[in-house]
DNA sequence: AGACGCTTGTGAAAAAGTGCACAAGCGCCT
DNA sequence: AGGCGCTTGTGCACTTTTTCACAAGCGTCT
């Protein structure tokens, strides 16, 4: 009876990061209560449904009033499992890598970068980000090291399913992949594709059928249902 | 009577590019024909759904045999509007911003990069992919010279939006927003987002949940309804 | 204390998306 | 020339997601 009231529609998951970054935001600079209005005006969500996504993960507003930012922050990220901090690695450090490497907004939100690593040996010892780069030989032993749970694969398509493999047999169990390449995993890994050109391509089709009568609209975020 | 048919769901949209980049591998490898099935297993969508998807496009398989790779690969690129080989440009040339500049699979996926942008003026005369990156200053004549259509953000939050105006004050219709902003566009504008951090948190929370019964599965791609 | 304005939480309807299951059709083989 | 195996295209039922609309509840002001 308890576990079953527990079920958090996908969609609305994949929303929760996105009210997240807003109210951080709003923690940082404005007031101490927030409409479903306003964080709908924030995030580009219908009111509604911020009511509705809230109302899944608990009754934390007040009538008349609205949200306490700091307490639906808290609630949220206790949700997502912010609490946690998980420890990520990073396999390929091209380009791609790098830029995550030194993204400073992780830590802020939830994770931390645990190593880097690349199977190219003139990468080895590369410091990004203030870590050194390691061979990805080593990364059974940190996933170990550090239980590692999430693993980012930012390296070349052809590279992707042989990283995901040792990902996979080192133990971890969520994977962000960066590479243009579907990856097989056993099913009790969870992945998440994120392909830069789709996302271009996909824009690229809205651009292509502009005159079509469809008028593209202004959604924002990349997508709905993980699992 | 001719416009109506032409309407193809947003979730179809975008899982078009992923059976575009499956084709084009296919294309290079092997086979002249392939089957929804296969496809299906290359994309990690299922069978019933790519053959549904490819119907909105056209009937271009044949019964018993499958679909023409290349024929279809020329269907979707055109339904993608990729033949029209779209100029981009790209404001914010960071580590991200190269990452983008000097990621080789956009020519061959229907994009050419026209220009690279930063605010920044120590960036100015920086040569990322053989390109020389240049004033933000710029954009407009750009974006004139070389209709520009599509923009891409990778610039820190905090600039997101004034760069967001200035794409759509030199007339970009389209933007790939990559910064952690959500940015405020009029509605004839198209954007897509894409938060690294989001996506790592919507894995965050699967993981999290793992005890909680459910299985996390297997789908691949970062999303459904842009529009 | 009562009224009023504002905002939540949520039923219920509508819309969108998914997946099954199977008839229709193609090509090969005998 | 007919049968058989394979694969498409799609009607239909089902699930998920979105949207509407409004009662319920909080706080303030008179």
């Amino acid at each position: 009876m308890n576990k079953v009231a527990r079920k958090i529609p996908d969609a609305t998951v994949a929303r929760l990061p996105l009210y997240h970054r807003a109210l951080l935001e709003l923690a940082k600079t404005k007031s101490a209560t927030v409409s479903s209005d306003t964080l709908a005006d924030l995030t580009g969500v219908n009111a509604a449904k911020v009511r509705k996504d809230l109302s899944f993960i608990g009754t934390y507003g007040t009538r008349g009033v609205g949200y306490d930012v700091d307490n639906l922050l808290r609630q949220i990220g206790r949700e997502l499992g912010l609490t946690e901090n998980w420890p990520v690695v990073i396999v390929g450090i091209g380009n791609l890598g790098q830029a995550l490497a030194s993204y400073g907004g992780f830590s802020a939100r939830g994770f931390r970068i645990a190593a880097l690593l690349d199977a190219d040996p003139k990468k080895t010892g590369l410091e990004v980000g203030n870590l050194k780069v390691r061979p990805t030989g080593e990364l059974h032993e940190i996933v170990q090291k550090h239980s590692v749970a999430i693993g980012i694969i930012a390296t070349p398509g052809h590279a992707a399913q042989t990283v995901a493999d040792q990902m996979v047999e080192a133990g971890i169990a969520s994977i962000l992949n960066f590479s243009p390449s579907v990856i097989n995993v056993p099913e009790t890994v969870a992945v998440r594709r994120v392909d830069l050109a789709v996302e271009l391509q996909i824009l690229s089709f809205y651009q292509h059928h502009r005159d079509d009568e469809a008028i593209p609209a202004l959604v924002q975020d990349s997508g709905a249902g993980p699992r």
